[in-house]
DNA sequence: ACAGCTACCTTGCATCGCAAAGTAGCTTGT
DNA sequence: ACAAGCTACTTTGCGATGCAAGGTAGCTGT
């Protein structure tokens, strides 16, 4: 599997809850939205995840005519869905810096002071 | 599952890759060092991703006495294991800043112009 | 001798992204 | 009217991953 998949994993779930609480939208255009923020991800992830989430009572679906085209399942968040978006967001931010940090090419030193833990 | 267990998906990976180009380190001395840097993890995460890197060839282990308590298994990284971690900066850089933007708190309009994908 | 720490390894489970395939409505060209 | 292509949602099965749990074994202090 790529490694940019393996990123995504846990990711996307974040992404998609934050999507919708700016915006009613349905799958579809999720899909695309995403790939245009660069995001690239595939129907196939897409769909079981909005399934998983509306199992879960963080979002709900509705369906509605469509102006061109097959009908459209427009997703809202929930209350819970909101606070599931902020629990995301906490982990992301926690774990964002110390991944950024790892990943300077400036190796060697950094700013951490280890606790004693691991030493002899 | 835990949120940040679904974070860490992927990202594991890169990280451990990281610390070892920065400096010859052995399995249990990495968990501890993660944890001080927050990145929560436990030693069932840790060592078959050691032993699955070694498979790779994208490190190699050697074992050297300690100077008190069990030998230890010192992992250095290899020339494949640079190009892989180079490969993971990439994609982690080019995930961040999408995701960053997502997570912030102001919804709504944000700066990407949409392409006219998914217009009617 | 015994408890506790250090250090490594393995098994089994739950989860997740996604390719692939299926279903169906609508639009456009001929 | 018919075919082709786009839109839109759903399901199945696979491979990869984090981790709890359990196992082995050496060293240290009491």
């Amino acid at each position: 599997m790529s490694v940019r998949s393996q990123l995504l994993k846990g990711i996307l779930e974040g992404c998609i809850l934050a999507v919708i609480s700016k915006e009613t939208i349905y799958g579809y255009e999720l899909t695309m939205k995403l790939r245009d923020m660069r995001i690239e991800v595939s129907e196939g992830s897409i769909y079981p995840i909005l399934l998983r989430l509306q199992k879960e009572q963080l979002i709900v679906g509705e369906m509605r005519e469509s102006p061109s085209g097959p009908n459209r399942k427009y997703y809202t968040l929930t209350d819970k869905g909101e606070e599931a978006l902020q629990q995301f967001r906490m982990h992301w931010d926690a774990l964002k810096g110390p991944v950024d940090e790892l990943m300077q090419k400036g190796g060697g030193a950094h700013a951490h002071q280890r606790s004693d833990r691991g030493k002899q």
